[in-house]
DNA sequence: GCCGGTCAAGGTCTT
DNA sequence: AAGACCTTGACCGGC
């Protein structure tokens, strides 16, 4: 079981998330600024290597408008050298890492405009993670997207365009249960149909279910990893208290960690840690985890 | 320096 | 009708 954190370490002034808005853009400031955010992920890699968090999930700002027209420089071409030394130092340390593009990817939407967006938007994301020459066990997770009030309907349009995908996306794609919409169930839909992974959220799965244990749901999720797409990836929260109903927590509650890992021990699984404050409540949940585990 | 309006993209729910 | 929220707060102009 790897523990991990999502896009932002905020104990360290290296970043890899820096942008410019858009009016900004010359292509020596994209330069300057793919530059800051590549070395800035070097060294969160370090401090997450000598931590023992080895789950990570890079921000998609890392590139700031990849799938913008406005983008015309060739950064994969341009940055080799930078993202073939990160790619060897993520393999030397076997981190599993993921990505997480925006709620505006919605593979479900109704104006082709925007699948065509969705899929310029997916495309990079994993044209990194090739530069990076990881194996097809980092992930690309989305949510299932917008119902338009017909959720069967969107869910057969998932379908329809998961199919036109080109395959070094397909491979790469994973769904995850949400809050709102499409729960477990329609996401296990989706896995019979067209076989893609599915991330568990235990904490969307509170908010929306059909009545599955945690410890069904999850094992359900598991089964949709191939060998070749690793052990499942879990995104973790717990609910911040006084707050709107799916507000992920500003940090760990330990005792609801510790509960989790014990309903879970006999799976095997990676845990993105949700939680608002990164990395100090990641390694929290990397001592309760050796606590109820041990070392493995 | 710091504050506040605004930021590529969409949809959904709340007020 | 407008704002909040969501992957992930942060940029930037005005003071």
């Amino acid at each position: 079981m790897k523990i991990g954190y999502p896009c932002i370490n905020w104990g360290l002034t290296s970043r890899s998330n820096a942008t410019f808005r858009l009016k900004s853009y010359t292509p020596e400031k994209f330069r300057d600024t793919v530059k800051i955010n590549l070395h800035g992920l070097q060294d969160i890699l370090a401090f997450n290597a000598s931590h023992d968090l080895n789950f990570f999930r890079i921000s998609s700002d890392l590139i700031p408008f990849a799938s913008h027209p406005i983008c015309e420089v060739d950064w994969i071409k341009e940055f080799k050298t930078e993202l073939t030394t990160i790619g060897d130092y993520i393999r030397k340390h076997d981190f599993r890492i993921s990505m997480h593009p925006s709620q505006f990817v919605l593979i479900t939407a109704q104006s082709e405009k925007i699948v065509e967006n969705s899929v310029r938007d997916l495309d990079w994301h994993c044209r990194l993670l090739d530069a990076f020459n990881l194996d097809l066990s980092a992930k690309v997770q989305i949510h299932v997207g917008a119902a338009y009030g017909d959720k069967s309907r969107a869910l057969e349009k998932f379908i329809h365009n998961y199919h036109s995908l080109p395959s070094h996306i397909k491979q790469r794609l994973v769904i995850e249960n949400d809050d709102r919409i499409f729960d477990l169930k329609d996401c296990l839909y989706l896995h019979a149909k067209i076989g893609i992974p599915i991330i568990f959220d235990n904490l969307h799965h509170a908010c929306l279910h059909n009545d599955e244990p945690l410890i069904e749901a999850i094992t359900a999720a598991s089964k949709t990893w191939s060998t070749q797409d690793g052990i499942l990836m879990a995104d973790y929260s717990s609910q911040e208290p006084n707050a709107r109903v799916g507000k992920h927590a500003q940090s760990i509650d330990e005792q609801a960690f510790t509960e989790y890992l014990q309903a879970t021990r006999n799976l095997n699984f990676d845990v993105m840690l949700e939680i608002k404050d990164k990395e100090p409540s990641a390694l929290k949940a990397y001592a309760l985890m050796q606590k109820v585990r041990g070392k493995a």
